[in-house]
DNA sequence: CGCGACTCGATCGCGCACGATTGAGTCGTC
DNA sequence: GACGACTCAATCGTGCGCGATCGAGTCGCG
């Protein structure tokens, strides 16, 4: 039986090769990573970069959140929600624009939010790259981050 | 904040430059990317996956589809179970082994992942990147990969 | 003032991803 | 032959992540 099933043009890219698949996998042991270090606050990944974008950017409606993490409210709404029900951030309708809602840290947010605040140097520590390499790989992810957006927002003409 | 951790003591890295959340985004980002050239094909990426692994391996048992995507029974069960709903592989015992479950693709399976087969083609041609570049960052990945694995075996030893 | 377009957030359904557990099957050792 | 350690796959519960949709609130324009 031979390998080669039907009139391929040879675009056999093995799978261990695929940035696809680098990517993904890559993104589940960072994953990894953080819930190790986590475990005993319980939170999530999602839930401490949720806490680590509003201790630096201060109380910020869900809109805001969302941006920062490039997220949408469906995805957003329930993780707020659960990181309310822990009582570590609040949620109230803005003054001037009914329809925002503003979150906050509560105090034992910001206190949880401290006791973690060297988990970034631990997962640098624990990727073995050094200051400058990570630099550099950031700064790759996000200019393929951002070209793979622009393709799909060609794609799907939005507006 | 008298934070004495060692040599690394930027404590507050702005969110923005984290490796965690460029890869995070990334993910999302090459995730969409499929999506928009899968959902013709009723696909989603990892089921894309699981087809070209079988495609490139021939038929598998369960573990060996698992492994391949860095993934355990408890995500790859479901995920087989649905592709085999939709009639494009078949799971049966191995005669030899009681135990292990043979994953083959149907001819519907193969037909489909000919179909799909220049996918990463247009993948790559939408990152943006040259094939020198996409290398070296796939073995940047790979490494990481690599790395953080090991940190979280290390802290949970297992066996 | 009234109407329509827009924004903001929430909800629903589905498909991953994973820790924990279960149960069937296999093998080594006695 | 029987027991215990092991392997393989499946299942359950929880938490993302997203497409689609909805309802409330806001604003522009006539």
């Amino acid at each position: 039986m031979g390998t080669t099933v039907g009139t391929t043009t040879g675009t056999d890219v093995p799978v261990d090769q695929r940035l696809c698949l680098a990517l993904y996998q890559a993104s589940h042991a960072m994953d990894a990573t953080y819930r190790v270090l986590l475990e005993g606050y319980g939170l999530t990944y999602p839930q401490y970069t949720v806490l680590s974008v509003l201790r630096q950017d201060g109380p910020s409606p869900v809109t805001g959140v969302a941006r920062r993490l490039g997220l949408s409210s469906n995805t957003v709404s329930p993780l707020l929600k659960r990181l309310e029900a822990q009582g570590l951030l609040t949620r109230r309708r803005s003054v001037g624009d009914e329809r925002t809602v503003l979150v906050e840290l509560t105090d034992a947010g910001r206190r949880l939010g401290a006791e973690v605040d060297d988990v970034p140097a631990q997962i640098t520590a624990a990727s073995g790259l050094d200051e400058g390499q990570q630099a550099e790989l950031v700064g790759t992810l996000h200019r393929l981050s951002a070209t793979l957006r622009e393709g799909v927002e060609r794609t799907a003409p939005e507006g």
